[in-house]
DNA sequence: GGGTATTCATACCTAATAGGTATCAATAGG
DNA sequence: CCTATTGATACCTATTAGGTATGAATACCC
């Protein structure tokens, strides 16, 4: 693949944000020549027309619009990532960087911020909602030091499971199903429309539903994806459909949704504190010790 | 700002994998000594080490398995951004995308997406939870066709306000305040820790807090930050502080929180559905249609 | 309607840089 | 202690980025 260079990145953003090719030269201190070619080779590059120009206007295409903001975004990153690594090399510290999936926000997230932050007040932790792939994917860069996330998630990490738990069906209250008490049997479920996350960002959980209603002998129709299961929740409260979901997601305790537990067998789902082997300061292992005291 | 280049970019994940220059050389299509130079120039760029050589091992140090993570997904993000935009240029369309604060969740969504899907069923939606700089520059770049944020945020948008509310304070039950009826006053919540979100996220509901507790005579001591909403409730739940939100998020109805009306007059909180002038296509226009119905 | 000014594109050239080869220096292993 | 291996350095060449001159198209003004 022939990318492009930072470069014709630059110089696009140039012409991009001042629509001439002259006064883009100037801003980037080159002659106007080499910008007009640069932005030809740019194009040629992407396949794409980037800029609609005449002899007196020069405007955005489409495309050209979507990929600036790529190009912004790109520059940006990369300035960043220079900044923080250099700041990194000059010897900052002090802090913890927790990334969580919001299933763990309804469960063992808000405990252990509490154990941990009355023993260690001064401790500047820093949360992030992040989906499961994101979070391994950051551990892995030494982005995070601990990821609060459903397995499985690829990388070398090593974990602490810290909440197990089943699922329960998430149902509209008007649902015929929410006026009965006791548990549903799945296979009532057969002709819903479900709401559900992509199987992608947490596999684990995917799969559990997946063989739930496999067992039940019908395959789940999506009437709606959601990637964050609040979401999903709100989705379930209008009507959308239903959903199966672990059953610390109760907590959320959404008008218009009520649960029920699931009368099939299953496994339960696993939540993992995870963090990159060999990658804990002084900091990071106290963590831990309060991490496994919380899980028990 | 001296940034490296993607060739370098390359250079580094190349010997970072292969934690061998000739090796890495090889499978870049180079000799090995360019790559020494490059990599070299690469870690006097940035002011880091981040690769441990001798002449029989080479190791990442703690600067590069950071940069490493960030090369990779800025080279990731490039090829992502290069096929978007050609597969954009050969023609792909028919689906709206929607990005939403965490608020939006809680009040006007589900009613939104429950009137728009019943209209028009065969129209995908791509939902995605954002903050509002976030959703704002994604309307410039035309990455998301609509966006439900909280103002002030930058960019030519343009707006239909779909939520108009006033802030509650969200106690722990085990408050003193909480065992109390009626309203609360924000003076009384002077000697308090609060969780908040930061400035930059969210600068408009931030400004109406510091507003209230400066009319109150007083600064907020903030315990904990967090970003999202419903994580703001979570930690008020696990007793590290109050704090002041929209009253939507009552609608959250999580467990161990309890919210009061707020005896002080303040502006409500607006939520706007925003869009980007001129870009919205025929799907998008009815979109908007709906959305005007909801908002009333 | 014609002339002029403006602006992006093209042709040709030079300067700067990326990569190659030869070799050095250090060290691990036999 | 010698040899093989590997990253670093010196010197060189090939390639590319940028500069200058100019062309072509067009909008504006007289």
């Amino acid at each position: 693949m022939n990318t492009p260079e930072l470069r014709q990145l630059r110089h696009f953003v140039a012409v991009a944000e001042h629509l001439h090719f002259g006064r883009a030269a100037a801003a980037l201190h080159i002659s106007q020549p080499p910008l007009s070619r640069s932005i030809q080779n740019l194009e040629q590059r992407l396949g794409a027309t980037l800029l609609a120009r005449s002899r007196r206007k020069v405007e955005l295409t489409p495309e050209g619009a979507r990929f600036l903001g790529e190009a912004k975004r790109l520059l940006s990153q990369l300035e960043r990532a220079v900044l923080d690594v250099g700041s990194m090399a000059a010897g900052a510290g002090g802090r913890l960087r927790l990334g969580f999936v919001s299933l763990a926000d309804f469960g063992v997230l808000p405990g252990l911020l509490k154990a941990y932050k009355a023993a260690r007040p001064g401790v500047a932790l820093a949360l992030r909602e992040m989906l499961s792939p994101e979070q391994a994917a950051a551990l892995a860069a030494s982005e995070l030091d601990f990821g609060l996330l459903l397995p499985p998630v690829a990388g070398d990490l090593e974990h602490l499971v810290v909440q197990r738990e089943r699922f329960v069906a998430a149902l509209p209250s008007s649902h015929r199903l929410a006026r009965t008490r006791g548990r549903v049997a799945v296979r009532e479920l057969a002709a819903e429309a479900f709401v559900m996350a992509p199987r992608e960002i947490a596999p684990g959980l995917h799969d559990i539903v997946a063989m739930l209603t496999a067992r039940a002998g019908f395959s789940p129709r999506v009437g709606q994806e959601a990637i964050q299961m609040q979401t999903v929740v709100s989705l379930v409260s209008s009507g959308l459909g239903v959903a199966l979901v672990p059953s610390s997601v109760a907590n959320l305790g959404r008008r218009g949704v009520v649960y029920r537990e699931i009368a099939d067998s299953h496994p339960r789902l696993d939540l993992w504190l995870a963090w990159r082997r060999g990658g804990l300061g002084a900091a990071g292992k106290e963590f831990l010790v309060h991490a496994r005291r919380v899980a028990r």
